[in-house]
DNA sequence: ATGGTCGCGCAGCGA
């Protein structure tokens, strides 16, 4: 079973190219990320053509996640059930696909170290951990997929020293990426891959992919049940070249059934 | 060269 995740900044000027990698690249589940889209205009339709099962949550202008499986769409749950109030913006959906429980996720960007929204980040990665205790057991077979905008470690951004001070790498953010995994969460890419320099996101401005100046944000965190079975991981700089690319490129994990 | 780019949507913000 192969599973990616893919922050698509905006669906509606990406579809070309997500349609062609899902054709070169063939997951069974594909979580997606800032599709930008209002439920009715997710082009459900063009996806179930190609084999898959959908679900969208959406807003519109901003955020805005979805799942694509062709191995079973079942157990929808939009937004947090951690028993708190209803998230306002359109950051996590889950469904159960081939026997695990996946979750595609768009963890709030933080902005600055001290502003609002770097608050919410951090208490948005606290419900999705409350989320996970109320809702999954670590020995359950369980996937948390998506745009996590933090680079776990110094091995995961092209330059600690530009990063003094700064989102992305701050301890509290690494801190709650390290309770996700103390519930039971491992990032797969890590068990395959120990080197440095191996990104996700390269920001569009000053030929910073080309000159390989990027971060990893983009995880699968799986349970010990799945990161076993996990045969390899790859993420797909090609998908990051070329004409109208994401500034994200797709994470790929081929789990054994 | 002291900025560099996208997307959304039509100004300027967010990433």
């Amino acid at each position: 079973m192969r599973i990616a995740t893919w922050n698509v900044n905006s669906l509606n000027a990406r579809l070309g190219r997500v349609e062609a990698w899902i054709d070169q690249a063939q997951p069974d589940v594909l979580c997606m990320q800032e599709t930008k889209l209002a439920d009715t205009a997710f082009p459900a339709m063009t996806f179930q053509s190609l084999g898959y099962d959908t679900v969208h949550v959406g807003e519109g202008r901003w955020n805005g996640v979805a799942i694509l499986s062709r191995v079973g769409l079942d157990d929808v749950q939009a937004g947090f059930a951690d028993g708190g109030p209803a998230d306002p913006e359109a950051r996590v959906v889950w469904a159960t696909c081939g026997g695990i429980r996946v979750a595609s996720v768009y963890v709030p960007n933080g902005r600055e170290v001290g502003h609002d929204h770097y608050h919410y980040k951090l208490g948005w990665l606290a419900r999705l951990r409350a989320d996970l205790d109320a809702n999954c057991k670590p020995t359950d077979a369980v996937a948390v997929c998506g745009d996590f905008n933090v680079a776990p470690t110094d091995l995961d951004v092209w330059d600690v020293t530009r990063f003094e001070g700064a989102t992305h790498v701050s301890p509290p953010e690494r801190q709650a990426i390290a309770a996700l995994e103390e519930w039971g969460l491992e990032d797969v890419f890590r068990r395959k891959h120990q080197s440095g320099g191996l990104f996700s996101w390269w920001d569009y401005r000053a030929g910073m992919f080309h000159k390989g100046e990027g971060m990893r944000i983009d995880l699968v965190l799986a349970s010990a049940s799945v990161a076993e079975r996990v045969e390899w991981v790859l993420i797909d700089r090609n998908a990051r070249k070329g004409k109208l690319p994401s500034d994200h490129a797709p994470l790929v994990v081929e789990v054994r059934a």
